[in-house]
DNA sequence: CTAAAAATGTAATAAATGTTACATTTGTAT
DNA sequence: ATACAAATGTAACATTTATTACATTTTTAG
């Protein structure tokens, strides 16, 4: 089964699972953590943190969802990666003692709980699990990025537009259950499928008369899985593509 | 200084920089490690580890050229990095507990130390400086990603070969000092910005015509760093592409 | 050294995507 | 509730890139 049902290779293939690195912890450590939970909330728009400012310490996402883009010489964003409930992030500038290298940006309300850069080093310290699952994640969220690289860099558009839609949705199922769609602006669709607003729309309206997505408003629902996985099937010819059995939700 | 250099900053933006790797470690450190080295060669064309193989080690090049890629469904590869000597790599899968996300190939005969899976972690769990530097290089590593991913997903196909030729050359200067030029066939450097052999021929052509770069049979030599940046600069305009009095080498 | 295979160069054509321009809808602040 | 701003939809057209189809050169195996 593992192998055999779609969804779960695309979790697998590009998701960073960052709410993995507080498993096999212990109660008291889990609770030294909370001890350095600062609760901070971001509105709709605003920015967690900015590319090349100095880090000063990584967020847990309580509920909410942000882009994470970089600014690409040209003015354009490109968006690499959304974050959502459970999600720990800005710990890469921290860690390779950098300036952040992307923006970080609130697409919903965002709760989260901010950890100092000193306390956060610290626990890396004091919890070794910590400093292993931290170890495990980062070697993990390479090979997501370098699977969106092929992606981007070999898929045509409405490949990579039917591809985002199934991450997408598995970010939005984790957000708030689906309850309202996928409701990114074509903005930041466009920015995270590599195309153009325009240009994305004439894909959108392709899938929505093939009756593979509905559109109401803003909101994006998927109707039909398998003709959506078709699209990646027909130019993609991998062992993740065999059975449509299970791709159902 | 700093900031004005593009070919340095370049460096910052698509370096892995691994070599950091063993920074800071005391003689009898490295020692340590230099005795787990397990000397290996590859020949052109052999793989040192393939997708979805199961982990057993990691490599340290100590001369050679190698391509890491993925096999993107479809049957294209898309290569995402080029190590060379000093570079360390096959640590992704080994540290997030999966089989190999990419494959690793020779492009040039290469000669590398193996240090097992087992070794590898005795190494990291003896040497903290190590662990360290490993956390601190994933964390760059990520940038670098992101990074790609933006070019790829943003810019046209002369920009994104103008910016690989450039970050290419650079690997090979540490390869053999550019000795024979960039003798990367034309279906690996396809592979590398994204574009299939026959338009990224039409590019070449282009850049030749213009004199930006020579041609002598494989091997491709930057002939005018002004006007290729300038190609870059022309759909960028970030702070990276202001002066551009040092970048002639 | 030679023949076969692989890699490369090139051009015409087709397809995909970007650009421009504007109409329409939706969201927001007063 | 209204008016303005922002986001979205859409179409014609321009540009870029992929595809197809060979000729030519280079490399490799025997």
């Amino acid at each position: 089964m593992k192998n055999h049902d779609p969804i779960r290779y695309l979790k697998n293939q590009f998701d960073f699972k960052s709410d993995f690195l507080f498993s096999e912890l212990s109660k008291e450590e889990v609770n030294r953590i909370r001890s350095s939970f600062e609760p901070i909330r971001f509105k709709k728009g605003s920015k967690l943190f900015y590319e090349d400012g100095i880090p000063t310490g990584v967020f847990l996402i309580e509920s909410g969802l942000t882009k994470k883009f970089k600014t690409v010489m040209g003015g354009n964003e490109q968006i690499f990666y959304i974050y959502t409930n459970g999600d720990l992030l800005g710990y890469h500038a921290l860690l390779s003692n950098e300036r952040y290298q992307d923006t970080c940006e609130a697409i919903e309300e965002t709760k989260a709980n901010f950890i100092s850069k000193e306390n956060f080093l610290k626990l890396l310290d004091n919890i070794p699990v910590l400093k292993e699952n931290l170890l495990r994640n980062l070697a993990h969220e390479f090979g997501v990025l370098a699977n969106t690289i092929g992606i981007l860099a070999q898929k045509t558009q409405n490949v990579r537009l039917a591809l985002f839609l199934l991450i997408v949705e598995e970010r939005y199922r984790k957000y708030d259950h689906l309850k309202g769609g996928i409701r990114l602006s074509r903005f930041d669709l466009a920015n995270l499928i590599g195309a153009t607003r325009e240009s994305l729309g004439r894909s959108l309206k392709e899938f929505k008369e093939k009756g593979l997505i509905s559109i109401e408003s803003k909101a994006i629902r998927i109707t039909n899985y398998e003709r959506l996985f078709a699209i990646l099937k027909r130019e993609g010819s991998n062992q993740m593509w065999l059975n449509e059995q299970n791709l159902r939700r």
